[in-house]
DNA sequence: CATTAGAATAACACC
DNA sequence: TATTCTAATG
């Protein structure tokens, strides 16, 4: 899968056309069709010029767009790789592309411009790398090695890094490069970002990236980018070349995508973008809903279509979805219908805290998964519970793990971006290349080899003085014998052990990238030549990370290290190398990693899902649970306080994505208490909730109270039993009741009444309540805080709004 | 230079 | 709460 020995996409061989029998046969026959309805055979029937999908949720896209592939290939319009297909994620093309290919029978040769926005341009950036100064071998930079990079920058700038932080121009520079904002180009009107400083370190950071021949991920498109708007001749023969291009998720494209995407139309405009404004959800990494909205402006006698029948959701679902996302301004529209029946009403329940909605829904995946009186039992695999953020998702791995049920996360924290693979990758880029600064960095101290900030600093100096990267600074520093005792010879030895696992490593791979070498580094042959003259029979790239790993003595540091974690990293060590097996050699797979970060693991045994709602974008399942529907945590605070308008706007599409992925059965909860950053926070129901059409919801009576039920079938608990008490009262609130009888009204629990105080209305010796730490009295105040001696848990210093007068608590039973 | 304790601080989502 | 940073100590 290495981009470097893939057979050039270019080459008319490559491709060959779908016989011209089964074309006969197709012309008479179209099995692809069998099945589409109206709309999507007229998705997949326009071929010539600009056509707009706009495809609702569950509605059969992804069908359509197949089909239109595979009529174009069967058609004789394109062959393989002349059809260029964007996608958002890695999935989203792995499944396309397998369902072409099972639409085509064996004769579809994998389609290889089908792809991310990211993996494609990496493709065409590594052919035409030297245009922007690059080499075609640059390294691409995860977040952390920019972010790194980026301290480095300011520091250089001599801005102080706790005022400015590294993170904070990050950010910046990843929103310019959204929207494809070189640093020349941005608008003077911004200059004013970071102190002043803003262009200028984006600048700086530019040319460091140039320096150490990397690119990081914004740079992937932005440099392609700036190629087709210098190069006229590269891009016309992209231009060319790409026949029809097809765009899944065209709400979520930003600028320079958008950008990225007309220029290339522009020959034979033979573009298809398929998107619902609807469900527009990455507008915080510069996705611009406008470009979906403005389709038809930018692409004259563009035909649009609509596919509005939904097969995935039954009426309640598609009616609570529909009711939620009708408060939104400005959309395009459209109407979801289905054929489905109207199934079982969208659940909602409160629970006390975010604990105990993590076990009622710990309850409710069993049940389902025994199966009850009116439904069959559920694989696993059909259930997902969908969070708005991705530390939500611990309270359920906790209540899982203890009731043994089995689940896996998706797009949790990242196999790829644990410490300890990263470590052992930055052996492997060090391995490709010895220039990898970032890398080196990364690795000389780790493990430990006494060589602290001080010897650091030395190299990094003697590096810069002689023009050299950092390997190549550590050699002088050795040879002028800057360094001391210790620290010297370790560094030796590391240095001596990087020359030698370059050499291993170049050794075969030189014949592998050959023609690429003649082709785009000809001039850069200094380091290829010699290691042409390495060449020869050496161990497999996995054997070589091995012995890397172990040289370096990074297996062993973890082997010494007796921390309860140690033995889940070497594990990981084992899976990184296990998983080097499937590549050719070590460049295939650091690109793979750099552009790839999903974990599909092949596993087989059923699990319920747990993901983010972003993570959940393109699946579906027969039940979807959806926790947290409270005001701060969905919609997010962050959001509302930094978009205003348009940022609730897209936290409710987010919660229309959210509902509309489940077919069966979708329930809805949220905590009156949730700990936030460990502390105790009273929380009020989202007012999405308000918004869910009274009709297609049931609120569940919490299980306990009335023995009924989803809750019946499950055997209570002893945990469950001991807050039955504390439920009972939760649910007989003011609030809860009205939510109870209006279907809808914003549902207030006794704990929101909580965070009433304002100022601390409190006097030094006044008896409190705290949720956690139960009763006591003030012993200080010190403006908003309140120094509280507990009668059990002592003094602790608590925000004056976490705790109610002592009275007051009397009515929240314990 | 490494280790450590205590303090500060953090948490939205992804290629 | 849990990680990460800093300063102090060995």
């Amino acid at each position: 899968m290495s981009s470097f020995n893939e057979d050039d996409a270019f080459e008319a061989a490559a491709a060959p056309r779908v016989p011209l029998s089964q074309r006969a046969m197709a012309a008479r026959s179209t099995p692809y069709m069998d099945g589409l309805n109206p709309a999507q055979r007229a998705a997949v029937e326009a071929l010539d010029g600009p056509v707009l999908m706009l495809a609702g949720a569950g509605t059969g896209k992804t069908r359509a767009l197949t089909a239109r592939i595979a009529h174009l290939l069967v058609s004789g319009r394109a062959r393989t790789n002349e059809i260029l297909a964007v996608t958002f994620t890695n999935k989203a093309a792995r499944e396309m592309k397998e369902r072409v290919g099972r639409l085509m029978g064996e004769t579809v040769e994998g389609m290889p411009w089908m792809g991310t926005f990211h993996a494609i341009s990496v493709r065409i950036l590594r052919r035409h790398a030297e245009l922007v100064g690059l080499k075609s071998n640059f390294t691409i930079l995860d977040t952390d090695d920019q972010l790194r990079l980026m301290k480095q920058v300011i520091s250089a700038a001599n801005v102080d890094e706790k005022r400015w932080p590294a993170r904070q121009l990050a950010g910046l520079i990843d929103a310019w490069k959204n929207r494809a904002l070189t640093p020349a180009k941005v608008p003077v009107s911004e200059a004013s970002a970071f102190n002043n400083l803003g262009t200028e370190l984006y600048a700086a950071y530019q040319q460091r990236l140039l320096d150490l021949n990397a690119a990081d991920f914004g740079d992937l498109l932005l440099h392609v980018l700036v190629i087709f708007q210098k190069h006229q001749d590269v891009l016309a023969q992209y231009q060319h070349w790409f026949r029809f291009i097809l765009v899944d998720e065209y709400q979520d494209t930003n600028v320079a995508q958008y950008l990225w995407l007309r220029l290339l139309a522009q020959t034979h405009h033979n573009i298809c973008c398929v998107g619902d404004d609807d469900q527009s959800i990455y507008g915080w990494r510069g996705a611009e809903v406008g470009n979906i909205l403005r389709f038809e402006k930018d692409f004259p006698g563009a035909k649009v279509v609509r596919l509005e029948q939904n097969y995935r959701s039954t009426a309640h679902i598609l009616g609570a979805a529909s009711g939620v996302i009708a408060g939104n301004e400005g959309r395009l529209g459209k109407t979801l219908w289905t054929d489905e029946e109207d199934g079982e009403k969208v659940r909602l329940i409160g629970h006390w805290d975010g604990e105990e909605e993590a076990r009622w829904i710990g309850e409710e995946v069993e049940a389902l998964q025994r199966g009850g009186r009116t439904s069959p039992p559920k694989s696993l695999d059909d259930i997902a519970i969908l969070v708005r953020a991705s530390h939500q998702m611990r309270a359920f791995e906790d209540r899982f793990l203890t009731i043994g049920l089995p689940y896996r996360v998706i797009g949790g924290p990242r196999f790829y971006e644990r410490l300890e693979i990263r470590d052992a990758m930055a052996y492997f880029r060090l391995a490709v290349s010895p220039e990898d600064d970032l890398a080196f960095e990364r690795v000389v101290n780790t493990p430990k080899r006494g060589l602290g900030d001080k010897a650091q600093q030395k190299i990094q100096t003697t590096a810069r003085d002689h023009g050299l990267n950092l390997l190549e600074g550590a050699r002088v520093l050795l040879a002028e014998g800057g360094i001391s005792g210790k620290g010297a010879g370790q560094l030796r030895a590391f240095v001596e052990g990087v020359d030698r696992w370059h050499q291993e490593v170049m050794g075969p791979l030189v014949r592998v990238h050959s023609d690429l070498d003649d082709e785009v580094v000809d001039d850069e042959g200094g380091v290829r030549v010699a290691s042409f003259r390495h060449a020869g029979p050496t161990k497999s790239h996995v054997e070589l990370a091995e012995t890397m790993l172990d040289e370096s003595g990074y297996t062993a540091m973890w082997q010494a290290d007796k921390s309860p974690e140690a033995p889940g990293r070497l594990e990981n060590l084992k899976e990184l190398v296990k998983a080097l097996e499937n590549f050719d050699n070590l460049q295939g797979f650091l690109e793979h990693v750099a552009l790839i970060m999903d974990n599909a693991s092949g596993e087989t045994e059923e699990k319920v899902s747990i993901m983010t709602l972003h993570g959940a974008k393109g699946l579906e399942f027969p039940a979807v649970f959806l926790p947290g529907w409270e005001e701060g945590l969905f919609p997010s605070q962050r959001s509302m306080d930094e978009s205003g308008k348009k940022g609730l706007e897209e936290e409710r599409r987010l919660a229309y994505v959210g509902i509309t992925r489940a077919e069966e059965l979708c329930s809805i909860s949220f905590a009156a208490n949730r700990r936030v950053y460990g502390q105790w926070q009273s929380q009020l129901p989202s007012r999405f909730i308000d918004e869910l059409p009274e009709e297609h919801v049931d609120v569940l009576t919490p299980p306990g109270l009335y023995g009924g039920g989803f809750g019946a079938a499950a055997a209570p608990s002893e945990s469950t039993i001991e807050s039955r008490a504390a439920r009972a009262d939760v649910y007989n609130s003011p609030g809860w009741k009205r939510m109870q009888a209006s279907g809808g009204a914003r549902a207030a629990m006794p704990a929101a009444r909580g965070p009433v105080i304002e100022g601390t209305a409190f006097g030094l010796g006044d008896r409190v309540f705290h949720q956690k730490f139960g009763y006591g009295a003030v012993a200080g105040i010190d403006g908003d805080k309140l120094d509280v001696a507990f009668d059990k848990a002592g003094h602790k210093k608590i925000v004056a709004r976490f705790v109610v007068g002592a009275d007051e608590a009397s009515d929240i039973p314990f």
